[in-house]
DNA sequence: CTGAAAGCGCTAACAC
DNA sequence: GTGTTAGCGCTTTCAG
């Protein structure tokens, strides 16, 4: 069966001497062919290695099973772990995907990722790139009324807009609940970048919850990172400065916490005694490090097993172009995961 | 313009006032069309927000400009920055990716992966699965004689089929040859899978590294591990009761290093003083150990992004369906990336 | 320079 | 049950 090219209908129709028609009754699985017919032109379709073309059936359906996935930061875990929820949510619901990395966070000018996502017919888009500064301005703006559903991760909720996020507000308040649990009261902080909305979350919560229980959360105690270790490196620094009497840090990722314990180490503090330490994410190493971290565990492949289903009820619910039937912004809760780095009680 | 389905080419035509081919040849950039044909026609392309549809033209001119990729293990930082090698590359060459993640490494049934891909019409595939026990069984199989070219990651390289990857041997060897520049004499190693092939290229290495310097490379000074941070602990353990005068360890990626780092420092002993520790990765996290871990720089987004250049290479040099025209296997070069984690000699 | 006809691979709608 | 006709949105002949 070498055949020069894919076989297509038409071959397999000949040789079976059938029209088209039947063996895309066949390959379709419709009752009405007579069991005979059906065996022969089964036979013949594996005799021919044959394989319809999604592509000609796309276009004929109006519908192609594909979702585009636009993303950002693939080098980096958090994303990956969400896209890895994608895949497998969109494989078991028999759809594929159309990737899509933007070269930076910021990318302003995304009509052309649009374009090619359209132009291939996409079902559906999953924007799973996170809300840093002005790259959602574009969201509102009339320009962009797409005819197919969207649902954007790691964003701010917002009218008219579904969207899939973590709890990052609800993380942090558990982090600072179980660090002011501990005992710690004078608790800074080490945030990601404050255009990064969920960043922006994680500082609120530090804040709420030190106010809540009548500490102070000044400004000083408070010092922005990038995510990277050596960011969390120099953060730790200024900290020891502006915040002399810290007794706990509560770092918003665990790559930035790593470098935070290796500071108070050389430093000769020790961990958990004379600084407590609180992280987020859970990273497979912060069980590790020495001693081991305190996170907030968040499960992003769930964030993208959820996306996946929402934008296909969206699509399979006839979505009109309209406002989506019912936008929801879905809130995924994060855990705590005690571990040494924080546990001063059991040491008292 | 808010029409309720994309416009086609026939709308343009339309409202434009002159035939399909002449908007066809707009879109396509041919010179023979009057200027004022042209302009009249961009502007109701322009007007009616008009895109092609990439999935019409694939059809048609039995090209998709799409690449199939095929990924595993998406969760762990590896696979994610070859992914990410391979968006950029595709982004700059024009060509879309279509991404399917196997749901275990060593899935056998790979026939209905490539059907998938090869029903989207795709013009070549990248099987970025790492080589695993007998996941590539089927490379050599009749069965499977595809009419697009396919480039294999991270395998041993074949007769008649190209594939790309780093050098785990070189990186090994490198590793080794500074751990005995240091004057580490009883070398452990902690494997990765054997099953890997990856894993055991730096067994070899380990091995020849010790035999060439006249030292003994004995069964019992190998312990495998899984790559996880906990089976680094785990065989670490077994290795200081296997090995008790070992002086320094090779390890076969960072996270497993990470533990050992940590086994050590509980145990009481100094690092690089009394255990020499080299892991392989270079994660983001390794310079933030306490100490800071020598290891191996593996860039395996150039990885995806040679990969991409190859398929592309491979498709646009009308390949025929035979052999590949000159089946490559590429190796890259890893670096070694020298830390506290194994600087003695400055101690000594 | 421009248009008409044919067809990529498939399926919807209707006939018989 | 099965075949015929038409057409998804586009490009490739080939006329003019």
């Amino acid at each position: 069966m070498n055949l020069n090219k894919r076989p297509t209908i038409k071959q397999v129709a000949k040789v079976a001497g059938v029209s088209t028609q039947t063996v895309s009754r066949v390959i379709n699985e419709r009752p009405d062919v007579a069991p005979e017919t059906r065996e022969r032109i089964l036979v013949t379709i594996s005799e021919l290695g044959y394989q319809p073309s999604a592509l000609a059936r796309s276009l004929i359906q109006q519908r192609s099973y594909t979702l585009g996935v636009v993303t950002a930061g693939l080098k980096h875990i958090g994303p990956s772990r969400t896209l890895n929820g994608i895949t497998s949510a969109a494989e078991e619901a028999g759809y594929s995907l159309l990737l899509k990395e933007l070269p930076r966070y910021d990318t302003e000018d995304v009509v052309p990722i649009f374009q090619a996502l359209l132009s291939r017919h996409v079902d559906g888009i999953i924007w799973a790139v996170p809300e840093i500064g002005e790259n959602r301005n574009w969201v509102d703006k009339q320009s962009l009324d797409l005819k197919i559903p969207i649902v954007y991760l790691a964003m701010e909720p917002k009218q008219n807009i579904s969207t899939v996020s973590i709890d990052n507000y609800l993380g942090g308040r558990i982090a600072m609940a179980h660090l002011l649990e501990q005992g710690y009261q004078r608790i800074g902080h080490i945030s990601g970048p404050m255009d990064w909305w969920e960043a922006r979350q994680r500082v609120a919560a530090w804040k709420d919850a030190l106010n809540e229980a009548n500490f102070e959360a000044r400004d000083v105690y408070c010092v922005e990172g990038n995510w990277s270790p050596a960011s969390g490196g120099l953060a730790i620094e200024k900290l020891f400065e502006q915040y002399p009497d810290m007794d706990a840090v509560f770092v918003a990722n665990d790559q930035m916490a790593l470098a935070v314990i290796q500071a108070a180490c050389q430093k000769g503090m020790r961990i958990p005694e004379d600084l407590g330490v609180a992280g987020f994410d859970n990273i497979p190493e912060s069980a590790f490090f020495y001693p081991p971290l305190t996170t907030i565990q968040q499960d992003q492949h769930v964030v993208g097993k959820v996306a996946v289903e929402e934008t296909i009820n969206m699509i399979e619910s006839g979505w009109e172009g309209l406002a989506p039937p019912e936008p929801k912004s879905i809130k995924l809760a994060p855990m705590l995961v005690v571990r040494q780095s924080s546990l001063r009680s059991l040491k008292a």
